[in-house]
RNA sequence: GCCCCUAUUGUCUAGUGGUUAGGACGCAGCCCUUUCAAGGCUAAAACCAGGGUUCGAAUCCCUGUAGGGGCACCA
């Protein structure tokens, strides 16, 4: 059985790493069958933020990724935030002292090596601690002074593992430092917690950053201390920037939450985010979360970082939006839609811009002239293209306007017809009669839709009154 | 400083000894067209460097270079 988890701390907001680690937990869960668990690694109290574990719900629910095992969903291995599981570190805990695996460590934060100082860092850091005798700690205890616990690395030897994503990795126990499992607060460290938890949470596939690629072997020792079963692993290579250095909030980088809110699709978000080190082995680009569910191979994970690409990721949002249906594009499309054009039909105007935005806050810009003619030079009722000049749109809108007042039934058809058989009773290209008509009724040089589509949504009225203001502005212009 | 990892067009990537090095985004051009998108077609654009191994290396090995990560009572 497949269990994998995703477990974050509360620091903060749900950044585009933290949605790719959730995402991969979830797919390698989902594609085997399995179990995927969430759990709230807030071990660091100086360093959670409340509000972010609501953060981190709201992103996996606005992603799709839907746990089965989690703090609000007891499957039976709980608690499942790890707070509330500081008794069972500490039975654990013991029993690495007891077998020896571990020491109790009485130096104070500025008993360790100077790294601080020297600026040098030390690996395999030995505490003087390790060699206590059982009256010395005795004595140290009676001094009422906090002991951690400490991990107790072997001084030789070497720790391999294999990595579903780097392959085997090799790290010499001198390498390793005598870690702290235990704080003097009581709370356990990533180190500890996450290695009792994940055992007793049964979890099969751990998947992290890559940041724990030489750490695991720590790990693995504790594993090994307990007599446990090594779960597999998979370690993500980073998502940076183009410019290869690495997100972050403070540089203004958006999360999860923030891109939505730009008006991105979540499914694309996600869509790209699981391309971001990760291909099906085929040329296919577009997936919903269900199809990643079904095709996602582990194995096929790529181990250099990727930069993310917001060129990309606008194309495949289009891609997405385009992959709406007309209702649910409409239903989105909705709040966008600024006050000054909602007495206009909306449903037409979804049905206008749904096959040209690339995302939903282009909306408004887009929009923006049905409710107000943009003041615009005459020099746009000039375009090569459709063969038109300042003299054809003259006597294009000067003809067209009677034939448009008199039109019986004014609908998109209608005037099609009218301005076709104008065109072609003139002798003109169709485009030499639409554009001066699509110019004057938008002022601007492109427009979701044609020029029968911008007169059949703003009506009759306003259509024959931009069609006049341009032909004045052409007038004035002889 | 020590250790670990990575390296194919601007970007995401395919590729596991023999390919005209494939696809996608972006970029440029053309077609289609009632403007713009979308769609179709075309173009430019890459194997970090140097040594090996081999009949033959993007692919295997070594060295170098560059980038990233780790070495906390943070996760």
């Amino acid at each position: 059985m497949f269990r994998t988890r995703f477990a974050p701390s509360p620091t903060g907001y749900m950044h585009i790493g933290n949605l790719r680690t959730a995402l991969y937990a979830y797919l390698i869960a989902k594609k085997a069958g399995g179990i995927f668990i969430l759990r709230i690694e807030d071990t660091d109290q100086n360093r959670n933020v409340p509000s972010s574990v609501q953060a981190i719900y709201h992103g996996l629910a606005l992603a799709g990724i839907v746990y089965d095992e989690g703090p609000d969903k007891d499957g039976g291995h709980g608690p499942y935030i790890q707070s509330q599981r500081l008794p069972i570190y500490k039975t654990y805990a013991e029993k690495l002292l007891a077998s020896g695996d571990a020491y109790l460590c009485f130096c104070g934060k500025s008993d360790k090596p100077a790294q601080e100082q020297t600026g040098e860092r030390v690996q395999g850091y030995r505490d003087p601690c390790r060699n206590l005798s059982g009256k010395e700690v005795e004595e140290k205890l009676a001094e009422r002074i906090l002991p951690v616990v400490r991990q107790r690395i072997p001084d030789s030897g070497s720790s391999s593992y294999f990595d579903h994503v780097y392959g085997t990795i090799t790290i010499e126990n001198s390498q390793l430092d005598d870690q702290v499992l235990l704080k003097s607060d009581g709370y356990p460290t990533y180190n500890f917690a996450n290695v009792v938890d994940d055992h007793l949470m049964e979890i099969s596939h751990v998947i992290r950053g890559q940041e724990y690629l030489s750490s695991t072997p720590k790990y693995n020792l504790l594993y090994q201390a307990f007599g446990w079963q090594q779960p597999e692993y998979i370690h993500l290579p980073h998502i940076i920037k183009e410019d290869g250095s690495k997100l972050s909030k403070r540089k203004g980088d958006p999360s999860f939450e923030d891109l939505v809110g730009m008006g991105y699709l979540p499914s694309a978000i996600v869509n790209y985010v699981a391309l971001l080190g990760w291909n099906p082995g085929d040329d296919r680009e577009i997936f919903m979360l269900e199809d990643l569910a079904q095709v996602f191979d582990m194995d096929r994970i790529n181990k250099s970082s990727a930069a993310f690409s917001f060129d990309k990721l606008l194309w495949l949002n289009g891609e997405h939006i385009r992959l709406l249906s007309e209702e649910a594009f409409h239903a989105l499309a909705l709040k966008y839609y600024p006050e000054s054009v909602r007495h206009i039909d909306l449903t037409r105007i979804s049905q206008l811009i749904h096959p040209r935005l690339e995302k939903l806050t282009d909306i408004p810009v887009m929009v923006s002239f049905m409710a107000e003619l943009p003041a615009y030079d005459v020099a746009l009722f000039e375009n090569q293209k459709s063969r038109s000049t300042l003299d054809s749109s003259r006597k294009v809108l000067k003809e067209t306007l009677p034939l448009l007042e008199s039109l019986a039934e004014w609908s998109n058809e209608t005037l099609f017809e009218t301005l076709k058989a104008y065109a072609q009773e003139q002798g003109l290209k169709l485009g030499t009669v639409m554009w001066p008509i699509r110019t004057a009724l938008s002022g601007l040089p492109s427009t979701p839709g044609g020029a029968t589509e911008l007169a059949d949504l703003l009506g009759r009225q306003k259509t024959l009154l931009r069609l006049h203001t341009g032909l004045v502005k052409l007038q004035a212009a002889e």
